[in-house]
DNA sequence: ATCGTCGTGCTAGTATACAAGTATGAATAT
DNA sequence: ATATTCATACTTGTATACTAGCACGACGAT
């Protein structure tokens, strides 16, 4: 186990320790800093992060939910393989809501719920030409939450988000490997200006297409880092 | 508080204290034994499973991400009222995927998944001839997992679970007061039916329809227990 | 050389003690 | 009678110590 690699963003003074070791280890474990099939322990953890283990347990624990961690009693733990079974699960689910969403949007969101779509969007826009594709990845994420909180329907993003931690995993790899970084963009183009319109049958079909864009171009990561996966059959 | 009237199942001898109180508690919640707005403590509750208070510490952390408990640092803990805005997105969602699931199992699902549907739908007909509420009411939200199980979408159950907490809430106090129970099952029966004959379309609206049913009805909960709610305003 | 035994060190699960902040109510001053 | 102060008890957050079970390697018997 090798955490000295460990990206640690300093810790708000308002949050708990278990929030704050939550949110490091989680993104880690999403930009693959710590890589699938690593072992953590609450240990080790707890001493890179100068805690005890009473606040990693809760993060562990909350890991497990999330799917990123396999905790193996009194063996060990270790950072889960991504799970291709999950992914297909996690499209499915993104691909038949974020289209009920659309539709939702489509008719008619306020003029200050597309101003911050459009805002994000720009953002996104200003990040990927500088390269900053950390940024652009956590836009990409945020842009899809606004679209459920101007919909009213922030719990079933936090639903979608229960099961989707290794579709990010799959969505920042493939943003790391430069696959199908523009287009992605360009779709989310395309999705605001669908809503913008009112059209609902294209802003379906597009959202339908982009999500489920998803699982496409994977073989090449497979290909790289075969060992990462699980359940991979196609 | 309260806790001399929790409902104790024994505890199996395989699963950690963590996981039995937390099966426990969330039973008690659900079944409204834990009323909204009652007060709990990680002391108390300990006290009363006769562990210490770590393993309740983990079992309030999963309970608090399902929506069941609001906790407050440094002040207290307490059954969270349930949320109808929570309700509403969970109803929406269900039924979105719900109708998904059934264009699935409606394409073809093996005779074994429908062999294992019928014969929970035999078992909830007999507990309910015999008045067995709790055993209805965890038939049927069995039957359901069935269902996304044969379609192998167990996770896309987990994630609904994951925010139905509440609706889980509602249907038990409406079983309570005797609404709509006989309907229910005998939806149930329709539905299975359309699976067997490969009726889609009839499949589908059965579905959308009876997920939609949640909150019908609830008038009368909400003037027994007004208490009970928050976010209500229809 | 191979197999089995046992000890050592690791793991996660649990118990307990302490820290820091809040609500409450009694005591006191006005 | 009312307002203020302050001690106290209770809350969750954190740290630490202990328990039980597994992996692994050294060592010895065969």
């Amino acid at each position: 186990m090798d955490l000295e690699k460990l990206i640690l963003e300093p810790k708000y003074s308002s949050e708990t320790i278990g929030d704050y070791s939550y949110r490091m280890l989680r993104r880690n474990i999403i930009c693959i800093i710590l890589k699938p099939g690593d072992s953590v322990s609450e240990n080790t953890v707890a001493a890179a992060l100068g805690s005890s283990r009473t606040p990693i347990r809760e993060t562990f624990s909350k890991l497990a939910a999330d799917g990123l961690i396999d905790v193996h009693p009194q063996r060990g733990t270790y950072i889960s393989l991504i799970d291709m079974k999950r992914v297909k699960e996690s499209v499915f689910m993104r691909a038949t809501l974020e289209e009920a969403v659309m539709r939702v949007a489509c008719a008619g969101i306020s003029e200050d719920q597309i101003f911050r779509l459009e805002a994000n969007f720009n953002q996104q826009s200003f990040c990927f030409n500088k390269g900053k594709m950390q940024e652009v990845f956590e836009l990409d994420n945020k842009m899809h939450e606004l679209l459920f909180e101007a919909c009213g329907m922030e719990h079933v993003w936090q639903a979608i988000l229960s099961i989707a931690a290794d579709s990010y995993r799959i969505r920042y790899l493939k943003l790391s490997a430069g696959v199908r970084g523009e287009e992605t963009i360009a779709e989310h183009l395309e999705i605001i200006r669908a809503i913008r319109e009112q059209d609902v049958e294209r802003g379906c079909r597009l959202m339908r297409d982009h999500v489920a864009k998803l699982d496409e171009d994977v073989e090449v990561l497979h290909r790289q880092h075969a060992d990462y996966f699980k359940n991979w059959e196609r």
